[in-house]
DNA sequence: GCCGTTTTCGGCCCGACTGTTTTCAGTCG
């Protein structure tokens, strides 16, 4: 088993924290903070960048460490990054994983009780804390003590456990937290902001901004600190404090008047990479930014406010970006050309092919839960003007050739006759099992009575890499093969991503006009935004599905929406934005 | 150690909060 991005992200922020204490140039230890930060945010494994010699495409990531990197997969008992690590006791990256202990108290505190064994170390400075023998080392007091011994209880409690949440359930607890600050008379104006405003994937904590007069934030801090859900209070400020509720969630909240609203909601929506960049990008033009405004380097009391985002950026010189694409890539450089993308939007969607209906076709996973006629009257209320139909398969295990054939002549003809009733287009799809071998479930005789097929992996996820690229390569190959579905089969916090050459996917399905999927069931998500954004620049085109098996979820179609903007994806990347004729075109019905 | 539409050398984001301190270091986002 190769290294993952996050063992090497580990590495990286361990290797910063030892240069850190050894007294190593500073902007060596920021250089792997930052490879750290990049690693930890990349959805494409950098093992992957370095079978294909492409280490140097990593941006954060320069000629040494790419070396050091080579160096170390080739022969890491050995390595330069592993000799690194042992400047300090691998104890001190233990205990560094728990919040609030960074490398200086965590090494203070293994030096002096010399703690130097890993799987023990945790429960040892507990214990050590408990007994009263931290309080009294210099630095540390009472307080500190405390602070430790609740800090190794939330990183003992949370180990193992899912550190981040879905976009569902963050918008839901975020939801629920605006309801209960909304009905603080003080607060004039409320958001949601951070990386559930850029419409990441997963979400680790929530950011909340009010607005409110400065007279009135010390009473909105009181009054959110006391939300209902509270388990302890991270920290508290005149305009900025920090909770965790019982769920074990972190939420953070910042009280600004409205004249400074739009410096705010810059600041706090990130990224930081972004707000990195940003600042960078204003130094060169002789301004410093903050949450509160801008300042001129050269004169610190000309300070500019901003009640929107709009001017802040405009200030600057700046298109206003888009949240979702607010990742510290090209976008700064981009909106200062006026040269950002038009994104995709929601309402250019018109249609959609991955829906699961209850027609019968006794499939070999879940059948959905609504008739045809009922998703075709939410599809028109959405505006479409096309549904194509993809139930699973028929199962393979309980049906002959002739059984399986029947079936969906059975479909195809009730499709018809609905489509007729409803005038509303239809296909006649199936989401179609590939094969650990390649081949497709369903004999090819019955193809000739579908429009289409999506295919996609729903078994044997574990497959060697070459031979997981071989089964969807043939898979791809099949007449009528329009969508590569669920492309990477990942579920998030639940099941990784399969391993596959995606450069040779990508480039096949190119070559047939097959689109991949980005599927917008929220706990996939996939493609993942990266990948999407990488498939893109390879030209390829996309195709956006809720896999909704009842009605109601192809309002989901929301959060594919949100991954396709991620991954900078214009309207014309996106093939359902096209109208009814052109799509019958593309299928070539 | 990284990086480049004022630079291949000389810069490198910015501030809040906390605890242990009488002015600041550590941690976090």
């Amino acid at each position: 088993m190769h290294l993952t991005n996050k063992d090497i992200a580990h590495i990286f922020r361990s290797i910063a924290a030892a240069y850190l204490l050894t007294g190593v140039n500073r902007f060596r230890t920021i250089a792997y903070q930052k490879a750290a930060d990049t690693v930890e945010q990349m959805t494409r494994e950098v093992y992957d960048f370095w079978e294909n010699g492409k280490l140097n495409e990593i941006e954060g990531i320069g000629p040494t460490i790419s070396q050091h990197l080579d160096e170390h997969f080739k022969d890491p008992a050995h390595s330069y990054l592993t000799k690194q690590l042992q400047l300090v006791p691998s104890t001190v990256y233990e205990l560094m994983k728990a919040p609030g202990i960074g490398p200086k108290k965590a090494f203070k505190l293994v030096s002096h009780f010399k703690l130097l064994d890993p799987s023990t170390v945790v429960r040892e400075v507990k214990k050590l804390a408990e007994d009263d023998r931290i309080s009294g080392l210099e630095s540390f007091g009472r307080k500190s003590q405390d602070e430790i011994i609740e800090s190794l209880e939330i990183f003992e409690r949370r180990n193992g456990q899912n550190d981040r949440m879905s976009l569902p359930t963050a918008y839901a607890m975020s939801e629920q937290i605006l309801q209960y600050l909304k009905k603080n008379p003080h607060v004039q104006h409320i958001d949601t902001l951070g990386s559930l405003r850029r419409m990441v994937a997963t979400i680790g904590d929530i950011d909340i901004a009010v607005v409110a007069d400065k007279k009135d934030a010390a009473n909105i801090i009181e009054y959110f600190i006391n939300y209902p859900q509270v388990l302890t209070i991270e920290g508290k400020g005149p305009e900025k404090a920090s909770i965790i509720t019982k769920g074990g969630w972190r939420v953070d909240l910042r009280v600004i008047e409205m004249r400074q609203y739009g410096s705010m909601l810059q600041y706090f929506t990130g990224s930081k990479a972004h707000n990195i960049k940003l600042r960078e990008f204003a130094l060169k033009k002789g301004y410093s930014l903050n949450e509160f405004g801008i300042k001129q380097v050269k004169d610190k009391n000309n300070i500019s406010a901003f009640a929107t985002e709009e001017k802040f950026y405009a200030f600057l010189g700046l298109q206003w970006v888009p949240p979702e694409i607010r990742e510290g890539t090209d976008e700064i450089k981009l909106a200062a050309v006026k040269r950002l993308p038009d994104l995709i939007r929601l309402e250019d969607v018109k249609g959609e092919f991955h829906v699961h209906s209850s027609f019968n076709i006794e499939p070999s996973h879940d059948l959905g839960a609504d008739t045809f006629g009922k998703m075709i009257s939410l599809a028109k209320t959405l505006q479409y003007e096309y549904l194509g139909f993809s139930e699973h398969n028929p199962s393979q295990s309980g049906h002959s050739s002739a059984q399986i054939i029947n079936l969906i002549k059975k479909k195809q003809s009730e499709i018809k006759k609905t489509a007729l009733k409803n005038s509303f287009t239809c296909f006649n799809s199936l989401e179609v099992d590939i094969s650990p071998d390649g081949s497709l479930a369903i004999p090819d005789e019955a193809i000739r009575y579908l429009d289409m097929m999506i295919v996609s992996i729903h078994s044997s996820f574990r497959m060697k890499k070459d031979e997981m690229t071989k089964r969807i390569l043939k898979g791809l190959s099949y007449p009528k093969v329009k969508i590569l579905g669920h492309p990477t089969g990942r579920l998030l916090s639940k099941r990784e991503e399969i391993d596959a050459d995606w450069d040779a996917i990508f480039a096949f399905a190119k070559e047939k006009n097959i689109a991949l999927e980005i599927n917008s069931w929220p706990e996939r998500l996939d493609l993942p935004d990266m990948m999407a954004k990488t498939a893109i620049k390879n030209g390829n085109k996309l195709i956006l599905g809720t896999d909704a098996h009842a009605a109601y979820q192809m309002n989901n179609m929301f959060y594919g929406v949100a991954v396709a903007r991620r991954a900078w994806a214009m309207k014309s990347d996106i093939i359902n934005t096209k109208s009814s004729e052109e799509i019958k075109k593309w299928i070539g019905a």
